[in-house]
DNA sequence: CTAATATGATACATCAATGTCTCATATTTT
DNA sequence: AAAATATGAGACATTGATGTATCATATTAG
C-alpha cells in the first residue's frame, strides 16, 4: 500500500504486466515474477514497487478478469430476449475472453470479494438456466448445476479451439451453443 | 536410478505416496515434497529415496494414471458393439478415475513415451468418435477435435460432480452420455 | 527547458523447498 | 530368533524465488 502511493504506475506499464501474467499462467501455474517481468519487458523491480507480493498481483489480476467478464456479459445481455439468444450472446461475448475465464478457474481465490463477484456469476448463469427451462429450451430433469458446469466448460473448450485457430470466434459460438441445446447430434 | 537398485519400496508405502500426490495435486498444482510425505504417512526422507527428484515423482505417478486410465478402456471395450454402447462403457470405467485424468490434464508431459501414451488416448476417441458418425449417432458436420474435447470435458464434470456427491457414478454416466449426444434438451 | 518521478539494473538479504546424509527403529526375510 | 533391510526423524547444505534498497537513466508534467 504504501508502495502503491509513493508511486503511480503507468497505464501501459501495467497492462504490460497483467498481460503478460495471464498469458504465462494459463499456459503454467508455477510462474515466478521474474518470468512475468521478462514477459512484459519490464524490471523486475518494477513488479515489486507497484505490488506488495505475488499474491496481491494475482488478486489484481483476478478482479481485472472478473470486471471484463462481468461488463462483457452484462453490456451485451439483453434480459427481455428469449434465453437461447441471451445464452448465444453471453457466449459470443465471453469465448473470446476465454483465458480471462481459465485464469479465474485454475487460482484459488481468498479474497472474499471475489469469491462473491463469482459467487455472483454463478448465480447470473444459474437463472439463465432457469429461464431456459421455463422456455422449455433445456429439460427440467437436467440438474442445473450439471447445466451450470457444462457452460463453463464450453466456453473453455470453445476458446481453446478459437486459441488453436481451428475456428473463428463467432463459429465457436455457434458450434458451443449448438452442442448445448442439441449435443453432438 | 541408483537409489531403486539399493532399496526397494514397499507396496504399501508406493501406494500410499502416489494416492495422496494424485490426491494433492488435484486440489493445488504448488504441492510440495513436505506436503506429499505428510498426507502419505510416510517419512520426508522415504520420497527422496524411492524417486529421484520431484520430476521423477510426477513422471511414475503419470504413467501410473495413464496406465489405469487405459486398462480401465480397453478391459471394458467391446469392439464389436456399437459405437455408443462404447461411449458409454468408457464413460462409466473412466469417470470413476477423473482425479487421474485430471492430472495428466494439467501436468506438463516432457516424458516423450507419456506423450505418445496420451495421444494414443486422444486417437483412440478420435476413432470412436468416427465409430460414432458413421453409426449417424452424431453428425458428421460436427468437427472431429471438437467432439474429442466435448468427451474430455464432460468426463472432468461428471467427475466433479460425483466428487461432490452430487450425483452416482453410474448417474453421472448416463447423465454424460445423454449431453454428449442431445445436449441439455 | 527543467523539475519531478517512473523505470531498469544491480546488489543484497531472506526464506522455503529441495536433496543428501546418518543413525536409531521397525519390519521383513531367512 | 537373527540377519537383512526399509522406514522415520532430524541435521545439513544448496538452490531458486521472493522482496528490499540504491542509483543512474528515461519519461512525463509543469
Amino acid at each position: 500500500m504504501a508502495k502503491e502511493s509513493r508511486h503511480t504506475i503507468r497505464p501501459q506499464t501495467l497492462e504490460a504486466i497483467l498481460d503478460a501474467a495471464v498469458r504465462l499462467f494459463n499456459a503454467d501455474s508455477g510462474v515466478t515474477m521474474t518470468d512475468i517481468a521478462k514477459a512484459a519487458g519490464v524490471g523486475r523491480a518494477t513488479l515489486h514497487r507497484h505490488f506488495q507480493d505475488k499474491d496481491d498481483l494475482i488478486q489484481t489480476l483476478s478482479a481485472r478478469c472478473m470486471e471484463e467478464m462481468n461488463a462483457a456479459v452484462l453490456t451485451t445481455d439483453k434480459p427481455g430476449q428469449p434465453a437461447v439468444d441471451r445464452l448465444h450472446a453471453m457466449l459470443k461475448s465471453t469465448i473470446p475472453l476465454g483465458d480471462r475465464y481459465a485464469f479465474l478457474s485454475f487460482e484459488r481465490m481468498e479474497d472474499e470479494h471475489l469469491q462473491s463477484a463469482y459467487q455472483e456469476q454463478l448465480n447470473w448463469t444459474s437463472a439463465l438456466i432457469e429461464q431456459l427451462k421455463t422456455e422449455q429450451a433445456i429439460a427440467k430433469d437436467v440438474p442445473t448445476p450439471w447445466a451450470v458446469a457444462q457452460v463453463d466448460q464450453v466456453i473453455w473448450t470453445a476458446w481453446t479451439a478459437v486459441w488453436n485457430s481451428e475456428l473463428t470466434p463467432d463459429d465457436a459460438a455457434d458450434l458451443a451453443l449448438r452442442t448445448l441445446l442439441k449435443g453432438l447430434s
